[in-house]
DNA sequence: CTTTACGCCTGACGGC
DNA sequence: TGCCGTCAGGCGTAAA
């Protein structure tokens, strides 16, 4: 499933191959997404010349003189690199068409992503307005986490996976990172001192640049801008190894449900 | 304000 | 073999 190194890997993929040219075609094959893909897009984007492409959070955004595409890969969603004319595949729901040859095409079986269009600054658009800063810079440090976390009743692992606190901590790095980091996903935010979470943040910085470096996870369907997986499931820690010995103390790794997701960790090495 | 639960959706998997 | 229930997950949204 796509988390951030995901959607990085993705983006480094594909930009060679679309800033500075033109989008030729739209094909829609399945508007039915998160959100509906807006029928206009055509129009926005056909014709138009690509002038940047970023990341935010997870989600692409594609930079036109006229506005930005945004696209989101939900959990199952990927973009892959392929020629115009190659057969569509079922779940193949968007071709933007590059120049004469090239085809960015968009897959996504369970539909959870989206493919929408920015008018005005992006940074002002409903989906992006209230992100937190991203985990990579220097915004996020310690002592920034230490004041988010004072008065909240919640679990740090709960905290971390705020996108409004910060983004891109997916559940897979957040087990990740709090192991690195050793400290038990359970533990209230409050309660941490800044210390320890000087720890955490050099512990998600860490994990996520690994994880780029690997290419991202690859734990089901998910392929970069080449259609090749990532290799990083090969180094998770914690992540789905309940019940098997910890990579460090040999001790059993536990899992429980933290903010209804599958939480893992090491009740010796994390404390 | 914070926190929690839900729903969107398909594919994989286990039990029978 | 097939069917059916359950789970997985990002994350916006509604509700508490």
């Amino acid at each position: 499933m796509p988390e951030l190194p995901e959607v990085e890997t993705t983006v480094r993929g594909i930009s060679p191959y679309l800033v500075g040219n033109t989008i030729t075609n739209l094909v829609v094959r399945e508007p039915r997404l998160r959100w509906p893909i807006p029928e206009s897009l055509v129009d926005h984007i056909v014709g138009r010349q690509v002038t940047n492409i970023i990341r935010r959070a997870k989600y692409i955004l594609i930079e036109f003189e006229s506005g930005h595409l945004l696209i989101h890969l939900g959990m199952s969603g990927s973009l892959r690199l392929t020629s115009i004319g190659e057969s569509s595949k079922f779940h193949d729901h968007v071709d933007f068409e590059i120049g004469t040859e090239r085809l960015l095409r968009f897959h996504d079986p369970r539909r959870f992503g989206c493919v929408l269009w920015i008018d005005g600054d992006p940074a002002e658009f409903r989906l992006l307005k209230n992100l937190g800063p991203e985990p990579l810079t220097d915004d996020f440090n310690a002592n920034y986490l230490y004041k988010m976390s004072r008065n909240r009743k919640t679990a740090v692992k709960n905290l971390i996976m705020d996108s409004r606190v910060v983004v891109g901590v997916g559940n897979i790095y957040a087990s990740e990172a709090l192991f690195r980091a050793g400290i038990r996903p359970g533990t209230r935010a409050s309660r941490i001192s800044t210390p320890k979470y000087h720890r955490l943040v050099s512990a998600i910085k860490d994990t996520l640049n690994a994880a780029i470096t690997s290419g991202g996870t690859t734990l089901r369907d998910f392929v970069n801008g080449y259609g090749m997986p990532g290799y990083f499931s090969q180094e998770l820690l914690v992540y789905e190894r309940a019940g098997k010995a910890c990579r460090v103390c040999q001790n059993s790794i536990s899992k429980r449900v933290i903010g209804q997701r599958s939480t893992y960790y090491c009740r010796t090495c994390q404390k």
